[in-house]
DNA sequence: GGGAAGAGGTCGGAGCGCCGTTCCTTTACG
DNA sequence: CGTAAAGGAACGGCGCTCCGACCTCTTCCC
């Protein structure tokens, strides 16, 4: 029973299955969100009893992730009326990069750029006018924060996730979220002198240029350069390759 | 507390985490892998000792998931020495396209986009001759199957995980897998005349022609063709959009 | 012929994650 | 001062998963 031509992997098939828990997978999304700036400092969660719901889990496994994320100091808690749970003003230091993600970071790389490119390409079909203006307002305000690299990569995620918001698939959010908070350790731990991000952000500028002219592949273009950007900048400061 | 410009959906934070339990992501992974031709029909599994090892979970939670293919027809197990479990000669007819698949499929299609751009763009470069001529020999036989879409449909889902594995990246492979499985029951269920798999199946030429000559953009700009032309014949002929 | 080996098939118990419910404590508002 | 709205804490139960030992079937090989 020899394979077939072009006999492809069936390590893919067998690798392990390991599923997360409700509890692991909540710690994530939400200190995930804290560290993106997805949730900004001070903001204030729903009360448990309706996040519950809406995370689908119940009451007592959605308080041991609060409770693990208080204790990180990532959450704060207010009893009584009118409390609630609510994001640290100021935020621990970040983690350092596990082994495994330096290890492995461009195959993360190789799924960033594949979510960038569909974002970009159907961005140039479907962003709204309304949409690209807040998106040019960003980029603009970017351009103050040079030399603050942590408001500016707060920033930075939220433009790149808007432009998956634009395509108007929740998927490509939460792809795009994914592989935003992937690499944000790496990012957040090298150094980005204000040029380096002055030039990002003109990238940003063109690729907008670029939406707005309904330009698929021009748009596509200038991602895949912005990409290898960030990519070099990685190779060239971390350990090895 | 006002969200920042550009507020993007903290619905992707807050939606449900739904961990699929072990025993059906192994049931996931095994029936996906027999219908999309991964498994080829006779193909004899690793002993379940063995595979649960793989697969990391307990051989009582693996016999589930062996049970319940075995009850729909998909796998059979043959005892004693020699033995063995092995995929179905003759395996059922594909189910139908669920409605949450049918509610949904154009956001899998702008996944799929991404995955597909990312693999022709790296396969450009890293893709092996040796490789090139493999998919080259794949898409020739598949031009002898324009007649049989059972077995073209499995040939063209070996080529493009084939292109994923030539990228030397398993998440790319993992991914490209995924959007393979979720996009399969459509396009089982819909009719695909000869003179639209050779169209398609030349579009695989010129991808290889592309790829050989290391020209990433060029590789892109068929893929997205390529898909573009899947999509039109799904919109066409399923219900509604 | 008779092991030994290699495969699937069976059972029972232990652990744990998660759920649902109930109750408590704190604080603000009227 | 009572009610409402929030976080905090405890308990019982269920289902999934794991582990391990054992059984049964079939083939190979001495």
């Amino acid at each position: 029973m020899t394979q077939a031509p072009t006999t492809p992997s069936l390590d893919s098939v067998f690798s392990p299955v390991r599923s997360q828990t409700a509890f692991e997978e909540t710690l994530d999304r939400l200190g995930t969100a804290i560290k993106l700036g997805l949730l900004l400092p001070g903001a204030r969660l729903p009360p448990e009893r309706d996040l519950c719901a809406r995370l689908g889990i119940a009451r007592s496994t959605l308080r041991q992730a609060l409770t693990a994320l208080t204790e990180s100091e990532l959450l704060y808690a207010v009893r009584g009326r009118g409390g609630g749970t609510f994001v640290a003003h100021s935020l621990p230091p970040v983690s350092a990069p596990s082994a495994a993600l330096l290890a492995s970071w461009r195959d993360a790389c190789d799924l960033r750029l594949g979510i960038e490119l569909a974002v970009a390409a159907l961005a140039a079909d479907r962003a709204t006018a309304d949409e690209l203006a807040m998106l040019g307002a960003l980029v603009e305000s970017m351009d103050d924060m040079l030399e603050d690299f942590t408001a500016y990569r707060r920033a930075d995620v939220r433009f790149h996730i808007g432009l998956a918001d634009a395509c108007e698939n929740p998927r490509l959010v939460q792809a795009m979220t994914d592989t935003q908070s992937e690499m944000t350790d790496l990012i957040l731990h090298i150094s980005h002198p204000p040029e380096v991000l002055a030039h990002a952000n003109e990238q940003h500028a063109r690729l907008l240029a670029a939406l707005r002219a309904h330009d698929a592949a021009g748009s596509m273009a200038i991602v895949a350069e912005h990409l290898h950007g960030t990519e070099h900048v990685l190779a060239g400061l971390l350990p090895s390759g």
